[in-house]
DNA sequence: GAATAAGATGATAGCGCTGTCAAGAATTTA
DNA sequence: TAAATTCTTGACAGCGCTATCATCTTATTC
C-alpha cells in the first residue's frame, strides 16, 4: 500500500461537477438539493457526473452561502456519565433523521469550561444550542442571547430562561428521595454526593428541606469530583465512621449507590434491613442490581427528545416559537428492594 | 422576557470589528490569530473592539477561506456504552486543548449507518477520521482513501489498514479469558455475549480457540441486541438451563458480567465458590464490584489518546505519517475474586 | 546621513457554494 | 397565431474570512 496522497489532488467541487456534465453550477447544485426542479435529462447527467467523480458536496461552503449550517450545538458536563448516554441518544435519535448534525462540547461540571464551550459552539453557527443545566455564566448568557438562534435549557426548573427550559425539580427530586426514607420510618437519614455537578447540589437543598420537616439531623458526607462508583463505597464508609447510626441513605445518584451497595456486600451490612439505600436517576443496572435499587426515575431522554422536537418545530417553523417557554416533565420515585423499614434495634 | 429576533440583527462579522477599531479587516483578522505580527497599539483597539461587540468569529468562513477546518470526525458504535465515553473522553483531552473540533457520529453497530456516517463527515471536510473497528465496507474505504486525510481505525487489529491502525487483538483477549478459566481447572466454560458487536464476535473465536485446546466443548449463549446489564442476567439463566454443570463463564463485556454476578446473588450462587465469572474491558465499576470482577483491561483511553497524538503530528508535520502503521497496544488479564477453581465436585 | 533591512499595515482576490433575478424555452390559452 | 403563462436554465454577486503580495514605516548599518 501507498503513502495517501494528501492535498495532491485538489478535491472535486460542483464546478468539477457541472462541467462534466455540461451544465452550469448552479443547475448541478440544483438536483443535489432541489432535484424537482431540474429536468430529468439534466438531472441524470449531473448524477452520473456525481457518481464519477465521487463528489462530496463541501458543507462549509453551502452553510456559509446559505446561512444554514445543519448544525445544533450541545454541551454536556460529562461523556462518561451513564446519565448523559442516554440524553445524547435522544438528541441524536431526532436530529440525525432530520438531517441534522449534532456537536457535543463537555464542560467537565466547571462554568468557565462551559462558558468558553458555547462561545466556541457560536462560532459554528449553529442553528440552536442545547445546555444541561441552568448555571450558565452572565457573559455565556449574553453571548447566548445575542446569537439569536433557540437555545434550550434541560435537565433543571428556572424562574429566568434564556430561551427555552425543559427540565424537571432537581430540589423536588432530592426532598422526595429522602421524604421515602423518613416515611418508612427512618430518623438517621445520611446522604453522599459528589456535588461538582450543581444538579447534585440541588439535591441536597431537597434533602435539607426534608431533613427539617422532619426534625431530623443532616449527615452528609461528599467529595469533590465527578461521581463514581468506586466513591460510593468511599464515602459510605465515611458516612458510616460519622454516624454510625445511620440506616438510611440517599445517594445523590446510581453510581454513588452501587458503589456503596457493594460496600455493604463487602462488610456484610444488610440491604434493607441493616440499612436502606436509595439513589438517583434509575441508570438500566439499577433494577437488576441484588438487591434491586430504589431510585429517583429522571426524564433525560424525554428532555432532550422535547428539546430536539421543539428545536426543529421552531426552525422548520420560521421561529415561532412554543406557547410554553418551561416545561417541568417531572421525575418518579422507584421503590425497590434497596430500601425498607429501618431496624428494630434503632 | 421578549421573543428572541430572529436573523434580525446581522450578527458581528469581522468588517464591524475592523472598522470599530479603525483598522482593516486584515489587521483584525491578524490580531485574533497572529496577535504578535501587530503593533501594541493597535491590538489594544482591536481586542476591545471585539470585547465591546462580543464579536464571534465566523468558523466556517474562516475554513473555507484557510482550508483548514479544525475538524476531527470521530465514528463510534454508541455513547451509552461506557467503552465509548472512555474513548470519547481522551480524544477530546487531545484534540480540544489544541484547538480541534471533535464531531461524533454514531453506527449503531452497522455497517450500514458507519458507511453514511462516513459520507456526512466527509462532507464537513474533517481534517482526519477515527473509526472504531475496521470493518467498513468497500464503499466506506474508498471515499476514505479518495478523502486524503488521515485515518485511524482503532480498537482491533487488521493487515489491511486504511491508513493507520491502532488496536489490539480482540481474538487474543477473548482467547485469555477462556483460558484464564481453563487454567484454574475449569472443564465447562461457557460464554454469554451480545454479537451484534463484531468485536464481541473476535471475542467469542477466541473462547472457542481455547475451548478446542482445552479440549472442551464449547456452550454459549447470545443476543442481538447491544449488551447491557439485563442481558447479562437473562443470558446466565439461559446457559445454566441449557448446562447445569457450567462452572466458568466469560462474558463479552463487563457490563454482561455485573448482571449475571446480579443474578448469582439473586439466585443465591455463590461466586466463585460455585461459579467463576470473567467479563471483558474492565470498567470502573468492575474493580469495586462484590465480589470484584476478573476482566481483560482494553486500553481503550489509551487507543484513541495515541490515535489523536499520531493525527497531530501528521496534521502539525506537514503530513509525514508514522513508520509504523499498525499499532497493537496489548491487553491485560486482571484476575480479581470473582474467578477461581472450580467446585470440588464438579 | 544615505542605504538597507526589518517590521507593520493594507488592498486584492478568492475559498465553494447558494440566493436572487433575468432570460430563454416550452406550453397553454384565447 | 399571437399573447400569456409556466417551466428551465444560467449569470452574477456575495456569504465572512484568510493567503498573498504590495506598500509604507521605522529601525539598523556603515
Amino acid at each position: 500500500m501507498t503513502i495517501l496522497p494528501r492535498g495532491k489532488s485538489r478535491r472535486i467541487t460542483l464546478d468539477d461537477v457541472a462541467s462534466h456534465a455540461k451544465v452550469s453550477a448552479i443547475t448541478a447544485s440544483r438536483v443535489l438539493r432541489k432535484p424537482e426542479m431540474v429536468s430529468a435529462d439534466l438531472r441524470a447527467r449531473v448524477d452520473s457526473a456525481v457518481r464519477e467523480l465521487a463528489y462530496i458536496p463541501n458543507q462549509l461552503a453551502s452553510a456559509l452561502a446559505s446561512s444554514r449550517t445543519g448544525r445544533i450545538a450541545v454541551i454536556v458536563p460529562s461523556l462518561t456519565n451513564g446519565v448523559f448516554g442516554d440524553y445524547l441518544r435522544a438528541l441524536h435519535d431526532v436530529f440525525v433523521p432530520a438531517g441534522f448534525q449534532v456537536l457535543v462540547l463537555t464542560s467537565h461540571y466547571l462554568p468557565r469550561h462551559e462558558e468558553k464551550a458555547i462561545a466556541t459552539m457560536l462560532g459554528q453557527y449553529p442553528e440552536a444550542i442545547i445546555l444541561a443545566g441552568i448555571g450558565q455564566t452572565a457573559q455565556a448568557r449574553k453571548s447566548l442571547r445575542q446569537a439569536g438562534i433557540p437555545v434550550v435549557q434541560t435537565m433543571e426548573m428556572t424562574d429566568k430562561p434564556i430561551d427555552i427550559n425543559i427540565g424537571m425539580s432537581q430540589v423536588g427530586a432530592g426532598y422526595a428521595a429522602a421524604r421515602h426514607l423518613f416515611e418508612l420510618g427512618h430518623i438517621h437519614v445520611g446522604q453522599i454526593s459528589a456535588p461538582l455537578d450543581s444538579r447534585s447540589r440541588k439535591r441536597l437543598e431537597g434533602y435539607m428541606q426534608a431533613v427539617r420537616e422532619f426534625g431530623a439531623v443532616p449527615m452528609m458526607v461528599s467529595v469533590d469530583q465527578p461521581s463514581s462508583v468506586p466513591f460510593g463505597g468511599q464515602l459510605l464508609t465515611e458516612l458510616m465512621a460519622r454516624w454510625p447510626q445511620v440506616t438510611g441513605v440517599f445517594c445523590g445518584n446510581d453510581n454513588l449507590a452501587l458503589g456503596a451497595l457493594f460496600e455493604c456486600q463487602r462488610r456484610g451490612i444488610r440491604v434493607p434491613q441493616d440499612l436502606s439505600i436509595i439513589g438517583f436517576n434509575d441508570l438500566e443496572v439499577s433494577a437488576c442490581a441484588y438487591p434491586s435499587l430504589s431510585s429517583i426515575a429522571t426524564p433525560r431522554y424525554e428532555m432532550a427528545h422535547s428539546a430536539a422536537e421543539i428545536i426543529l418545530e421552531i426552525i422548520r417553523g420560521t421561529g415561532h416559537r412554543p406557547q410554553q417557554r418551561q416545561i417541568d416533565l417531572g421525575f418518579r420515585l422507584v421503590a425497590r428492594e434497596s430500601t425498607g423499614k429501618p431496624p428494630q434495634s434503632a
